[in-house]
DNA sequence: ACAAGTACTTACCCTAAAGTATGTATTATG
DNA sequence: CATAATACATACTTTAGGGTAAGTACTTGT
């Protein structure tokens, strides 16, 4: 999980950026390139570690437990392990994860009218 | 406008990400620390390069740029640039670029739903 | 005995995004 | 004659995110 220099431009600008703008605030939450995707993986109910792995081929191991660890510390996900072995592992959204569906909706709904040739780009 | 290799796996993936998620589609438009910044000032009304560099004063001309070229090049922001010395130009929403705004909404309501504790993270 | 499956972890590298600093053209104004 | 104001541009450096590859622990099946 990548260190962080405590002072640089970058981290004081997303300080400025996540307490001015909300919008800011979701895009640290569910950006990266594989957040939305294992989120919309999960809206259809829990998954196991290796079902999202399977579902989402392209993406790395690292990447994918690295942003799952994240949602979960987020609060956007949680994680339940059954104390068995082999390993029996499942994450789902929580009640935050799930309030932001709406969100993923809205720009889904955008996405496809840009695609749809709604908005003459 | 930084050049891209055309051959990375980082590039690859983008690729995949963009087809299959809608959501990654919007992010690639909106996402970084400035733009969704930017547009949130831009849906109060038109506002010259200068104003907008003025209202974010944390943001580096480079970025504010940069950014306004990306969201012009996305069709999301429209630049009208009077031929008159000093310059004045000025940026507003496009119709692509107001549709986004009920996805800045949902986000923004999202963001302060869990700031008030609605979702006991 | 050894591979396979589970859910990770860790060390190292590479690249794209962000930041710093300075320069450009044009005209008005003191 | 020099400075200010406008809207950029560009060379160079830094940093955070993403990728590669390999290893861990524990058990079941062959």
């Amino acid at each position: 999980m990548t260190a962080i220099k405590e002072s640089s431009t970058i981290q004081e600008n997303k300080q400025y950026a996540l307490e001015k703008c909300p919008v800011t605030f979701v895009m640290e939450k569910i950006g990266g390139y594989w957040k939305p995707i294992i989120l919309y993986h999960l809206s259809t109910g829990d998954k196991r570690y290796s079902e999202l792995k399977r579902a989402i081929p392209a993406v790395t191991e690292k990447m994918l437990i690295q942003h799952l660890k994240q949602l979960e510390a987020d609060g956007l996900v949680i994680r339940e392990a059954k104390p068995v072995v082999p390993p029996f592992v499942t994450y789902k959204l929580s009640n935050a994860g799930t309030g932001l569906l709406p969100v993923i909706d809205a720009m889904a709904a955008w996405a496809f009218k840009v695609k749809d040739g709604v908005y003459t780009i």
